[in-house]
DNA sequence: GCTATTGCTGATATCGTTGTCAAAGAACAT
DNA sequence: ATGTTCTTTGACAACGATATCAGCAATAGC
């Protein structure tokens, strides 16, 4: 059958404790046996067995991934870059899907870790806003990292996107092409991006002392359909604003549609502004301006810092906040007239 | 700390050997004393220690997912679709990113199952389509299911979907809409869906005695930017056709891209077909024909023919084919003069 | 009435690791 | 020379389940 630590202790004539040692890279090992033992260990093709040790040391070396978010382009980011610090590391990534509303989700995920003895948790938007769920996560000690909107630093392994600064920095770029008349789309109440989306970009027409028409602000829900009937709403309005910023490109792409079925040409009647840098904002046409976060490198970044705080072995890493980029494409133009 | 089978076998004065034969369902053994330990588990709250399990039992209760798949929506549909089925059963889904030209792939594979004794595969396209990987897996005696397209058979436990069947249909519809001058473009070459897709397309056409123009016959990959360099040229043509069918939605959204930025309109001057039904078919503007496959129900079939062979509690199932749907929306139209 | 079969149960070994603890020898201090 | 500490090592228990096999009634067969 299949090589046990057993086996290796025999070929290189030692205790499968000390073998079991070696493995661990614990100390007090002389470098004569470890050169042996590894030598063994290399001959015989072993590999520990992961249920044997998850058992023994209450270890499963799996993490999990929770989340309740339908975007799945987002969602298949996060996971790519979590799985490429898993594939480096040797730990597997679960997946469990949550749903934010159900009212045992704390006791119910403590209980799937407590199952699967689960190593650590990365949790992400819009679960990671729970401060409630978090609670419970820490109460139960166990290790997870988040990542969120820049508010969100009670946890202490947290990675973060500015989201504020993104949409203050898009609202002036959208100012310096000479609008004024701006419509915004807000997103789920429940996400805590969603009113820090919102604040920096009326922080940022505020201080250019342009006036907030409360007719050209909807609430979405991060949704097409939502992104179509506020489109449809605020171009119903007397006057219509001469951009519209949505708060991620679904919505974004639905207030094009309104538009477009409207006779509304785009960019020269209409400019639109999406969030996220989905696959659909260079797809549509014209193309959508939006904002891009490093999505991928901030999943990455999250899995490091929870298998730093979970296993000795690796390296501690730091909470980072990271910074978005703006993506300017064809629907965004000077304002013409 | 936790309750074990030792704590249930005390408080129900039977052996652990019993509670044991209780948790896994085994004959013989009374009602009396079944219920007893019923009733013992349910008090201390007792759940097997899935480590110890494995370790003794030689399994896992966890199905890992092999997928290659660029196609993001796919990819969350088909994992939504084996989560709902591994939520019932108590098992865990792992993710496993593949590469599928990766040359040892098969011996990864089979590594990483021994490594974390994976109970079964699920293999998704283009994966499922190499062949010899399924040998190694067969050889192996990996337990696995497929999904792939219909001509893949050669195993055992399979979902299959009948993408000739379906592009055959649509073109019927195309053809009956007054159309006779078809563009088509094809996926990637890898991907045995793609021949199937361009053969119910061909044979429909040929059925009804339309020549097919070869100006019109472009091989894409499956990606936006392929569909729309292979539209570009499709409509660079001196004649261009009235209907571009594009094995896919981005294909098609990359036609329809081009297509607009040349001004030709659509669907009056030009008509554009996906596949897939994507949310981005819905998205767009005109909003795109297309071919839904239910993907997420053939991901849960799939999952529990794989436990159903793998496990013994789970009742067995049976490979299925699954039929696809033509969805009409506004890019297909009658051809008007 | 005696043996064979069947149904139910438990003692104990076992899976492949890690943890505990003690022992042996080297190194150092007194 | 003796005691103390440190380094290195191994014997054996333990993790929490399942597997083996034997035992003991109860029933069936002759």
């Amino acid at each position: 059958m299949s090589v046990t630590i057993k086996d290796v202790s025999k070929d290189a004539s030692v205790s499968i404790k000390t073998v079991s040692r070696v493995i661990n890279n614990e100390v007090n090992v002389s470098e004569d046996t470890k050169d042996r033992v590894l030598q063994s260990i290399l001959k015989l093709g072993f590999k520990p067995n992961k249920n044997a040790q998850s058992l023994r040391s209450k270890r499963s070396y799996m993490i999990a991934l929770l989340y309740d978010n339908p975007n799945k382009h987002y969602l298949a980011d996060i996971q790519s870059g979590i799985l490429q610090v898993c594939k480096e590391t040797g730990y597997n990534l679960v997946l469990q899907e949550c749903n934010y509303q159900n009212k045992n989700l704390g006791t119910e995920i403590i209980e799937f870790i407590r199952d699967f003895q689960i190593d650590g948790l990365i949790v992400t938007p819009p679960l990671s806003d729970m401060d409630d769920l978090l609670a419970s996560l820490d109460n139960a000690k166990v290790h997870y990292s988040i990542i969120a909107p820049s508010d969100k630093r009670t946890s202490s392994s947290y990675v973060s996107s500015n989201d504020y600064d993104a949409t203050y920095a898009m609202t002036n770029e959208i100012i310096s092409k000479g609008h004024a008349n701006i419509g915004f789309i807000k997103g789920h109440h429940k996400h805590s991006a969603s009113s820090l989306r919102y604040k920096g970009f009326s922080d940022a027409v505020t201080q250019k002392n342009i006036p907030i028409n409360s007719e050209w602000v909807k609430e979405g829900d991060f949704s097409f359909d939502s992104g179509f009937s506020a489109g449809l709403e605020i171009l119903d309005s007397p006057i219509c604003p001469s951009v519209i910023f949505a708060s991620n490109d679904y919505m974004a792409a639905g207030v094009m549609k309104a538009a477009q079925m409207k006779g509304i040409k785009i960019p020269s009647e209409l400019c639109i502004i999406g969030f996220d840098d989905s696959p659909i904002a260079e797809q549509l046409w014209p193309s959508l301006s939006t904002i891009r976060q490093p999505v991928e490198e901030m999943a990455c970044h999250a899995a490091k810092i929870l298998l730093g705080t979970v296993d000795g072995l690796s390296e501690k890493t730091e909470s980072k906040e990271f910074k978005s980029e703006l993506i300017l494409r064809e629907s965004l133009i000077n304002l013409s007239g």
